[in-house]
RNA sequence: GGUCCCAUAGUUCAACGGAUAGAAUAGAGGUUUCCUAAACCUUUGAUCCAGGUUCGAUUCCUGGUGGGACCA
């Protein structure tokens, strides 16, 4: 779709002007390029409402827009059902001036406040791969959305308590001799993590004891000694014994230092911070109102329950017959909470995996139902799992790619790439190592970001990140090779020649230019960064197209030379926006 | 038992119901006395199966097959 409003006036007013008729939107598209034209239209569908065959109303519409927007039009060609429309060098080139100062970005307050959670860990082990995918959609989507004028508020919801924290420290109680961050040099939520390997180590090997004494498995992983004095912490923890607070205390706070340094590697952050510890008592109460307005019921259990089957849902428990709360209790509490922190909030967006799809449905079907109006634009971001060849990633069992390993890695391979290629050799240290770190970590987003949300991936940690193709790595050279470019001209920005026509690949750079707006809509309308990702690359590589065909500095008339200085520096101007978008820095040289 | 998601070149990804299904990578071949070759150009290669809806289906519907997830 292309929003240029001119182009879509004057082809509505034609169609008013031949057939009476003002279509609701027009379907138009770029022309391939098998086909003369720029711009398409598809005409099958107003052959029914003006009763005349498509190929007559293309060529009635391409004749009238012709003649009377001679300006705008210089000739039009209908092909089977399509009207391909040629615009002027003229119309584009003043199209291009004239969004010079706003490509793609709304301005004006929406009114619409949107929250954003995202992130969402559990206390006890570092970040993995699929946190990272987690992070970098949230954050990324929150980017998008602000585009669009709309507030947005990014939020992250700990998983601060709970048993799986009572097993790590349980088993640094244990065996942890007194060890720190500090005194080992271990990162917090790695020697957090550790402890949580070793309890389940010692958990297994209790269990299979217990087989071998004949119990059955399940009776067993109950009856393990070192399980049941996890839970036994949690029952002291929730009772607030002092000494279990203090060390669950500690060991969050190392956590949290470690999450700090990913979070700040990955570049993402937030405006707002939520403990489980403090919210999870929340719900209980609304549940209660809910039984009272006879939203909820009493099961013959006594536990309290709603009915979906009515939805083509199930009956899901909210409260359990001892009166603790379930999951989707604090779920409840949460929004419920939210919605009063923020009374402006329109939309709340959660980012978490596909598995918890029917989570979330019961979710907004609930808060719906207990009479919330905000539930309608309640939105879970789901997507795909990440997975190895050798499937799903395990934290227990060692087979994840834990995040900071990762970035490490690509920070390497970039490094390693960079020195073969041997083009920054005198670039001073630090520099080289941020240039580095903005190659790897632009492989490593891109990766992921580039593809659709839903869609699982599948990592292969055999076969390294690439750096060539369809990659991060190559829209940042587009990028560097521009600044090179501009480094040498010594541009200056109000610098702007003065042209009359243009060659095709200007032609097609300027096009795809004035369609930025429509691709940042779009993919925050599908809540998908990949439309951005995928974007960016073709651009990237319509300027690759131009560089390579025409000379720029070199080109010996000066106002086209400076035209194409303008160009080249608008296309690296919205790469860098674009990849900004998807939390990817750019180079000024690599 | 029920529900949801996914299936496209060897591989990783694209394609508002639109024209001859695009890229990347891998394979084959080519481009550098010339603005950065992490680039550019040429070339081989794909819609899981069977029906239906219609001017037109990778896309929508029904039923299978295969993979994944969830609910009880």
């Amino acid at each position: 779709m292309i929003a240029h409003s001119s182009l879509l006036e004057s082809v509505s007013k034609a169609f008013n002007d031949l057939f009476q008729f003002i279509p609701e939107n027009i379907p138009i598209s770029f022309t391939k390029k098998e086909f003369n034209g720029d711009y398409t239209i598809t005409l099958f569908q107003f052959s029914k409402n003006i009763g005349q065959k498509p190929d007559e109303i293309g060529k009635k519409l391409g004749q009238y827009v012709v003649e009377k927007y001679p300006h705008i039009f210089s000739s039009y060609e209908v092909v089977k059902g399509f009207l391909n429309l040629s615009v002027t060098d003229q119309y584009l080139l003043s199209k291009y001036q004239a969004v010079q100062s706003q490509w793609g970005i709304v301005n004006h307050p929406s009114g619409k406040e949107i929250l954003i959670e995202y992130s969402s860990p559990n206390t006890n082990k570092p970040l993995h791969l699929g946190h990272i995918r987690n992070n970098l959609l949230g954050w990324s989507m929150a980017e998008i959305l602000k585009t669009q004028g709309h507030k947005v508020i990014k939020a992250n919801l700990i998983n601060d308590r709970g048993i799986h924290i009572c097993k790590s420290m349980l088993a640094w109680k244990k065996w942890g001799n007194g060890e720190t961050p500090e005194n080992t040099g271990i990162k917090g939520d790695h020697l957090v993590g550790k402890y949580y390997v070793l309890f389940d180590k010692h958990f297994k090997q209790e269990v299979e004891a217990l087989i071998q004494q004949g119990l059955s498995k399940e009776e067993a992983e109950k009856q393990a000694p070192i399980l049941q004095e996890a839970q036994q912490l949690l029952r002291d923890w929730e009772a607030g014994k002092p000494e279990v607070i203090e060390l669950w205390k500690m060991m969050n706070s190392w956590v949290y230092q470690g999450f700090e340094a990913t979070y700040k590697r990955m570049g993402v952050d937030f405006d707002k911070i939520y403990y489980e510890s403090q919210t999870y008592l929340l719900g209980k109460n609304i549940v209660l109102e809910g039984l009272e307005k006879g939203v909820f019921y009493k099961a013959n259990d006594g536990s309290i329950r709603i009915d979906l089957s009515n939805e083509g849902l199930d009956e899901k428990v909210l409260l359990r017959s001892d009166g603790t709360s379930v999951y989707i209790t604090q779920d409840i509490g949460t929004a419920v909470q939210r919605f009063s922190e923020y009374p402006n909030l329109s939309q709340l967006i959660y980012v978490v995996g596909s598995e918890q799809d029917y989570h979330f449905k019961v979710l907004f079907k609930i808060l719906e139902k207990l009479g919330y109006p905000q539930a309608k634009e309640c939105y879970h971001l789901s997507y795909g799992m990440v997975e190895l060849p050798t499937g799903k990633m395990k934290s227990r069992e060692g087979t994840v790619v834990d995040a900071d390993n990762l970035m490490d890695e690509m920070y390497q391979t970039a490094k390693q790439i960079t020195e073969e290629l041997g083009k920054v050799h005198e670039l001073p240290e630090e520099e080289k190592k941020r240039l580095y770190e903005i190659i790897g970590m632009g492989a490593l987003k891109y990766f992921i970001l580039k593809i659709d949300p839903k869609k699982k991936i599948l990592f292969n940690p055999q076969e390294s990140i690439d750096f060539e193709g369809h990659t991060g790595p190559f829209i940042q050279y587009v990028y560097a090779r521009i600044q090179s470019l501009l480094r040498k001209a010594e541009y200056q920005v109000t610098q702007f020649g003065n042209v009359e026509t243009l060659n095709i690949a200007e032609r097609e750079l300027i096009k795809h230019l004035l369609n930025i707006p429509d691709v940042y809509k779009e993919a925050a309308q599908q809540y998908n960064p990949a439309v951005i990702a995928n974007d960016v690359y073709e651009l990237a590589k319509k300027f690759n197209r131009f560089y390579q065909d025409h000379p720029i500095l070199k080109e010996t008339n000066e106002q086209h030379r400076l035209f194409r200085l303008h160009l080249s520096y608008t296309t690296a101007q919205m790469i860098k926006e674009m990849l900004q978008k998807l939390g990817i820095d750019v180079p000024d040289r690599m």
